[in-house]
DNA sequence: TATATACGGTACTCTCTAGTTCCGGATATG
DNA sequence: CATATCCGGAACTAGAGAGTACCGTATATA
């Protein structure tokens, strides 16, 4: 209560907050939140698989909904090289290109997890927000590009509905796998290239 | 220990167990399953919907996972009339005249249970099974019809693959519902039938 | 080397809910 | 009218998990 250096009253520092397995953590939360589900999932097993102590995790994240919050948001990052965007001259040719094994397993990862916070999404704005941000947009936006490329090209009509048309891909994998409970592989996704996406885009080149 | 009439073995009858509000218990297990999802349902709340006792439910199901596996299944039942199945003559006509708004209800219904129970389903393979009869199955066994009947009258190709143009408009329409968060009309049937299902069958005719 | 801080880990509290038990009242059978 | 049985409802038990508190240890700074 008497003396205390006034350097004193800001801590003077031993390690700083170590936010380096800021990312470790928020892997785990997605392997967990994609093989449980939201409910599923405890702030425990998330812990353990980090190999952290529940006590860091509540350090970094208030609760576990904010915890899942950013875990969602955060898997942007590992996803599509916009960068190195497939260029190959026809609208089959760049669909295709995006189809690889790295590609198939990050997708059923993502969708996987959607499964495991749809049920919130109605109910949570932000959490829905975050999930379209991470899980369907980035796909959505590359495909735009493709569709936009080949209308330009004057491949499809140039009166496209190229929003419906960019939904197709992804509508068919999430029903595929989450509502009838098929995986996914290159031949289907081939065949669902060819025999819905193209057509519907009214592709005049006989594919195949 | 002693004396017992045999004919007391076997009680002598009060009342018979009464059956006859399982529907609506079942009922109320979906609204709350359609408004909560499965781990925010509790048996409280069904009981309370159906304004049954607690103990009623456990004297039918003997657990939760059985109650919501029974409510599923029995979802089936107030769905589509195969008797009364609309054919006008054109694969337009019969995608058109299924859009009825008691259908746009009871189709957003039952998504909104199949976004409760999806994080289940790859866990537990009977509500899995449950799940695609009652909610997936009826509706493509229409689609089915609809697109073989337009494959018979030479409205698509001779080879069209069926079962992926049946599942189409589910799939557009769960996507848009679920990972969009945009709601179903009238005219996003419409323009779904006439931009994506009609091209992608490949049908001749100029819709419009 | 000394020290303040954050670490991983364990043990605790508190709340919520599945499932059980018990009760008074209603009702169909006889 | 008597009775056995089921009803709705409320009170209870048991277990699981969110969140908190505390420990001994490791480490970056000074």
């Amino acid at each position: 209560m008497t003396h205390t250096d006034l350097d004193d009253v800001k801590p003077r520092l031993g390690r700083k907050r170590d936010h380096t397995r800021d990312p470790e953590i928020l892997d785990a939360a997605i392997d967990v939140l994609a093989e449980t589900g939201y409910d599923g999932m405890t702030i425990d097993m998330v812990a353990a698989r980090a190999k952290a102590g529940k006590a860091t995790l509540y350090r970094r994240w208030p609760s576990k909904p904010e915890l899942v919050l950013d875990a969602v948001a955060c898997m942007k990052s590992n996803d599509i090289d916009f960068d190195a965007l497939p260029d190959t001259g026809t609208l089959r040719g760049d669909l295709i290109a995006m189809i690889k094994p790295h590609g198939i397993r990050d997708h059923e990862r993502k969708l996987r997890v959607m499964a495991g916070i749809v049920s919130m999404i109605a109910r949570n704005p932000e959490l829905a927000a975050a999930a379209r941000d991470a899980l369907v947009e980035p796909r959505a936006t590359v495909n735009r590009i493709f569709f936009q490329r080949a209308m330009d090209r004057g491949e499809i009509p140039a009166d496209s509905d190229i929003e419906k048309l960019c939904m197709i891909g992804p509508a068919m994998v999430a029903y595929s796998v989450l509502m009838l409970g098929e995986p996914i592989d290159r031949e289907f996704l081939i065949a669902n290239i060819d025999t819905v996406i193209l057509p519907a885009a009214g592709v005049r080149v006989a594919t195949q």
